[in-house]
DNA sequence: CTGAAAGCGCTTACAG
DNA sequence: CTGAAAGCGCTTACAG
């Protein structure tokens, strides 16, 4: 059983000073002798202590105030749904702390949103802030406002190298595309082709489908690579999006399974229900209700899931336990990759 | 931003008592008038209360003792190592507060063990226990005296329906059976045989290996029962297991794929690795160092993940939070069943 | 039946 | 440079 621990008043008597010198050392505030100093820092040491952070919340006046930059969730991408909730876990189970958040979102199509919204943040004047760096240019602006500001910043559902970012909780983005490589391969005959299907405005900018592409081509040998087809398309606008794969798939009848590189997988299956197509796999990212779906009636083959409420909740209580209980946490954190399927969904929603 | 909340003081002002009278009304001490103790409750209640955690934590000298009843882990079923490390990330969590655990093990192949271990128990007398019901009714037993006692008690790994246990965490058993029989179907042509493999000494007392093969043969249709073989090994001794496998592959020379019920899937690895056979895919359960290590060179083809640490971790905190923060859990808790293969397994580890 | 007081371990001002 | 005191919100005896 473990053992009584020790009090600050423990040091102090051992010391023969008082409890407040003893917090002026702990704390280093200063105005304290050299020996005094001395004395106490290796009685603390002695006598293995650690400050009770239970009476230390109960009370620091210390109030915490944290702001969470990430996605307005659209209707096109219900994802960002998933993150709010994991914040409002973090924050109900640090309800007894004096921890307040506020949640600022942006339109995930709109940088100069981000870049206004980013004024907002700064003005807020947090303690901590999360951010999804989606937009990379407009994000290490902040970023860097936040270091000169000494406000620590930690990432989610992506990260920026070149930043000082407290930490990174997220997936392995490149790995991730590995694994789907790995699950469609299981599941294509080698005789059929594979079609990669990017849905982006501007597939050069968004960052995470690229090396998604990358991760998953990579798991194919060499000699496969022939059978890899790539295909971008800009508008998920169901007639301009049905033109296209109608386009594409009569272009490559050969085709086994698709994957796509995103969320909108439901999208190719909204249009193979239609089109009564049903020799294709699918394979695709993210539990959205729509993927789900599909997944249950058989017409999505995986779903690869990255946690959206865990990356969420994560960050907030990093950011929390370094700014109230002094836990410097791990940098990055790549959360695992999730292998969906019928069978299993169940209990992933 | 969260209001300020109401504490006691509040409560007692508002009505014009002083605190210890708003105390005993709150924690049902009784000695109060009726008419105070209604206008008390109501006024709690427009304010909101509840109560602040951290300054009952600090108070409280209510000491919360806890006990685990689980498997020692032997070498030749490393899963049971998992736990402990899912114990001890929760006590460390825990650690401000004043909250014991005794860790208590038994022979996983000695029911007689089992007994003498849960007069430990009873002797120990915990404030609560969280155990894994290996044997069937020696743990009903258990179960019963602590029920008698009034100490609480929570499942992990297995549960039975007839104890009154507080909750479970763990595996949908059955289900998990499915998801191996979904994976099974996808990797193994059609024209080829299944080889369902249980490894145990007495395979109808291992409950938890029955249920898996029953969600394993249920995922398959009717007319496809026929590629299924099942087989029971009851020594995993290589010698003996050797043997054994080399007769039932004999007389199935047409098996695609062997799916292990347990965590010993390993094992068959090993008898492939010396024969040389590479034909035929391995699914097994659980990722021990040895199955891990088979899975990144190919040879397993699937893993099935259960959670173990998170299994431990969880039963830790539920039983302290109902204990100490009066916090009912959820009676039932399946935790996701992990799909692990050679390129994701690097996040389960 | 009710109130006043002490104390959990820490932090924060203030007095010297 | 150092100590004594107040107080965070709660619980626990004790006095009346």
């Amino acid at each position: 059983m473990s053992p009584k621990r020790a009090r600050i008043k423990d040091i102090a008597e051992s010391a023969g000073v008082s409890i407040g010198t003893v917090d002026r050392v702990l704390h280093k505030r200063g105005e304290v002798a050299e020996k005094t100093r001395e004395k106490i820092l290796r009685i603390a040491k002695d006598l293995e202590y650690s400050p009770n952070v239970i009476a230390r919340a109960l009370k620091s006046k210390k109030r915490v105030r944290l702001v969470s930059l990430l996605p307005e969730p659209a209707e096109e991408s219900a994802f960002w749904i998933k993150h709010p909730e994991g914040i409002s876990k973090a924050m109900k189970e640090l309800d007894p702390f004096p921890v307040y958040l506020e949640q600022v979102t942006f339109d995930m199509l709109d940088e100069r949103d981000f870049q206004s919204k980013s004024e907002k943040i700064m003005s807020l004047n947090p303690d901590g802030v999360i951010l999804a760096p989606l937009f990379k240019n407009e994000a290490v602006t902040l970023c860097d406002k936040l270091t000169r500001s000494h406000i620590p910043f930690v990432f989610i559902d992506g990260f920026l190298e070149e930043t000082s970012f407290l930490c990174y909780t997220g997936e392995d983005i490149y790995q991730s595309g590995r694994v789907a490589g790995q699950l469609v391969n299981m599941v294509t005959p080698s005789d059929k082709d594979i079609l990669i299907i990017n849905i982006a405005k501007n597939i050069s900018n968004v960052h995470h489908l690229n090396v998604r592409t990358q991760g998953f081509i990579s798991y194919f040998k060499e000699e496969e690579h022939e059978r890899l087809i790539s295909h971008a398309i800009y508008d998920p606008q169901p007639d301009f999006m049905n033109g296209e794969l109608k386009r594409v798939l009569s272009q490559h009848r050969n085709t086994g399974s698709i994957f796509v590189t995103g969320s909108k997988s439901y999208k190719i299956a909204d249009f193979f229900e239609d089109e009564g197509i049903n020799s294709v796999n699918i394979i695709g990212y993210d539990l959205l209700e729509n993927n789900v779906k599909y997944l249950k009636s058989g017409r999505i083959r995986f779903l690869i899931g990255q946690r959206p409420e865990e990356q969420a909740y994560k960050g907030v209580r990093k950011l929390f336990d370094y700014l109230s209980m002094d836990k410097t946490p791990e940098k990055m954190e790549y959360l695992p990759i999730d292998v969906v399927t019928s069978e299993n969904v169940q209990f992933f929603v």
